[in-house]
DNA sequence: AAGTTGTTTAGAACAGTTCTAAAAACTGCA
DNA sequence: TGCAGTTTTTAGAACTGTTCTAAACAACTT
């Protein structure tokens, strides 16, 4: 009799294998955190918090890798707004940022709507990568 | 019989003056390598390393003191693109940026032409501060 | 020139992130 | 299931960029 697999672990695992990472407790429990719910914006200090209260060990060293092969596997999306922190979006697809100073507040919105027209051409000998939008706003 | 004031110096010293800074050696220095030519960006540590060359001693905390203090005067703006790493760009305007990844290089371009459109409106409690677009290439 | 205030400085401190090397855990295979 | 081989995790040290501290110094005022 294995332990209780039952809820979403096994789903986490299949999707984690996918990636090309091994399902390991942490992997696991930190894919759980991060994709269980709605969209989400993590920082490396903020998910730690919140993995701690799973009870299943987690250190900060391991949550900074897990969120770089995330990224880079394409399961998570990192943004840059303020400096000296980065976030970690669990919406990979096309949108947008509101970030609210000064209190450091991150909110998506869809790029469905939103028209960037008469950018100019890359730089010579560069190709275009992403466009980010990020509005300011402020209390 | 004052010192050589010839030069710049006092174009820089009103410059500091009018914006509620005291013309100090480091600041008038700094100041120099900033705004003499045309735009530019910097860092903390490249200013640092390029103000060196003038002999004038300036620690890299006054770089510090000073980029914080001529972005809050409005001399500078502060670029975020990159993760653990602030920019200063001398060109105040309405302008947005190319950045070279990985390189870390950045590019303005004008926003004149550029139309954002489409954007939704500020989240409840806040009003809009800027809107950054960040194009970022690759080589 | 003396006093007052603001500025600079070296170095310590700090925040966020990455590195190290040893222990632990996952996986495939017998 | 047990074992070998490989990957992952971990605590703590290390590192990077930035800010702080408090003492020395420079700029302005009189």
């Amino acid at each position: 009799m294995g332990q209780d697999m039952s809820g979403t672990s096994l789903d986490f695992s299949a999707r984690l294998r996918a990636a090309g990472l091994r399902p390991t407790r942490q992997r696991v429990a930190l894919a759980r955190v991060l994709f269980e719910a709605g969209h989400r914006h993590v920082t490396a200090e903020s998910l730690h918090a919140e993995v701690k209260a799973t009870r299943i060990p987690v250190s900060l060293a391991t949550v900074y890798n897990t969120l770089n092969q995330f990224r880079d596997a394409g399961l998570l999306r990192e943004v840059v707004v303020a400096p000296g922190r980065s976030y970690f979006d669990t919406n990979t697809g096309h949108h947008h940022h509101f970030y609210v100073e000064p209190d450091g507040e991150l909110h998506d919105f869809p790029s469905d709507k939103v028209t960037v027209a008469g950018l100019p051409p890359p730089p010579k000998g560069t190709r275009l990568n992403r466009v980010d939008v990020i509005v300011r706003v402020k209390r």
